[in-house]
DNA sequence: CTTCGAACTTATCATTTGTCAAGTGGATTA
DNA sequence: TAATCCACTTGACAAATGATAAGTTCGAAG
C-alpha cells in the first residue's frame, strides 16, 4: 500500500500512515467469491494484497467486465460509496485473494483528521481519472485488433490471469470476435 | 464556481473562498481561438464562466474530440498539469467565451493553506472520474445509434453549440455514420 | 479413469460501419 | 451579386464485427 502512495507521488508522514494502518481490517477471499454483489451498496476500499479480482456489470443479461485488478492495487465503486446508491457493478475475484479493507466512513473521518491523507484520496482520484481517460481514448482510436495488442503490449498480465471471453467484453467486442483476431495475429 | 463546488457536494468557507477567489484571473477569447496548443505543458485550470470549448485531439492527421465543455465547467489537461508534460490534447473556443483562470502551481500552493481547497480538489478529480468512466460504459454498451440517442436525450446543449462532425469524432463514429444515423432516426 | 461442462475456436451468414466519391445547401467573402 | 468554402448528406462498395450454431479442448467433479 504504501508503494502505491510512491508510486502516485503521495506521501504520508509515519504518524499518519499509523492512523491509516490502524483502520484497515486484513480480510480474504476465494477464487470465485463475490466481494461486492449486484445492487448492494459500495462501502469499503479494497487494498488487494494479493491475486486478481474483476469488475462487472449485466447487460440486457450479458455480462460485460469494466476492470481487471490485480495486486498490488486499491479499488472500490466510487459513485456508489459517494453516494449511497446501489452499485451497478459486481466485482468477483478470479484468484484467491488477500485484502485491506478500509470502510468508507472510516476514510471519510481520516480525511478530517489528516490532509495528508486527502491528499492521497485526490492523487488517488487524479490517476484513477487518467486512466479512465486513457481507456476511452482507446475506443475512439483503436479498433478491436489493435485494442487488443495494446492490451498484448501494455498489460500482458491480464492475458495470463483473466478468461478471454473476460477480455473480449473488456474490449467491448464478442469472445468469437476477439478469437478471431488471436486467429488473425498469429498468421501474420 | 461557487455553484460548480456546491453541485459537486462541497462547500469552501468565506476565507478560503476569497483565498481562492484572489488568485484567479479574468480572460476572454473568440470563438475559434486555441487556449492551449497541441505539445504544450498544460499551466491552467480554467473556470469556463461563459461560451463553449471543445478538446480535441489528432489522430493519424484526423481531428478526433474527447470533450466538450459548456458553461459553467472547470476543465483543465490533467495529465499535463501534474507532470509538466506536453499536452497530447488541444483546447478550442466553439463560442466566445469568458474564463476565470488559475495557474496549477498557485493552486498546489493553495492545497497547502486551505484543507478545503485540497478538498474541493479531490471531490473535483471524483466527479471528473466517475464521468469518464460512465463514457467509457457507453462505448461497451451502446452501439452508435444508441450513443447518439443517449447524446441527444442527455445532453442536447451539445448538439445545439457543438458541429456534427466533432460530435461524430466524440462518438467514435466517421461524420458520414452520423449522418446516416440521423435519417434512420427520423424515418423511425 | 471417465464424464461433464465451460471456455475457446471455427464456420457461415447478416448487419453495421468505414471508405471513397459526389452532390446539396448555407454562410462568408471578394 | 457572385464565387467560394465547408459542413452536411447521400450512394455504392468494402471491411469489420455480430449472431448463430457446432466443433474442440481442457480441467474439474464424480
Amino acid at each position: 500500500m504504501r508503494k502505491y502512495i510512491e508510486y502516485i507521488g503521495g506521501t504520508l508522514p509515519d504518524t499518519d500512515w499509523q492512523l491509516y494502518k490502524d483502520h484497515l481490517k486484513v480480510t480474504s477471499a476465494k477464487k470465485g467469491d463475490i466481494i461486492l454483489a449486484l445492487n448492494k451498496p459500495c462501502k469499503t476500499i479494497w487494498h488487494l494484497a494479493k491475486g486478481a479480482v474483476r469488475k462487472l456489470e449485466i447487460d440486457h443479461g450479458i455480462e460485460k467486465t469494466t476492470h481487471f485488478y490485480i495486486a498490488p492495487k486499491v479499488f472500490t465503486v466510487l459513485h456508489s460509496a459517494l453516494t449511497g446508491a446501489p452499485s451497478d457493478l459486481s466485482i468477483v475475484c478470479e484468484e484467491d485473494c488477500e485484502f485491506l479493507e478500509l470502510d468508507i466512513k472510516l476514510l471519510q473521518e481520516l480525511y478530517e483528521k489528516s490532509i495528508y491523507i486527502e491528499r492521497i484520496g485526490r492523487r488517488m482520484a487524479e490517476e484513477e481519472f487518467i486512466e479512465e481517460f486513457s481507456m476511452r481514448r482507446m475506443f475512439l482510436k483503436l479498433d478491436a485488433l489493435q485494442r487488443y495488442e495494446y492490451i498484448e503490449k501494455e498489460h500482458p498480465e491480464i492475458l495470463r490471469r483473466f478468461q478471454l471471453k473476460d477480455v473480449a467484453t473488456f474490449l467491448g467486442v464478442t469472445p468469437e470476435t476477439l478469437s478471431r483476431l488471436r486467429k488473425l495475429r498469429f498468421s501474420v
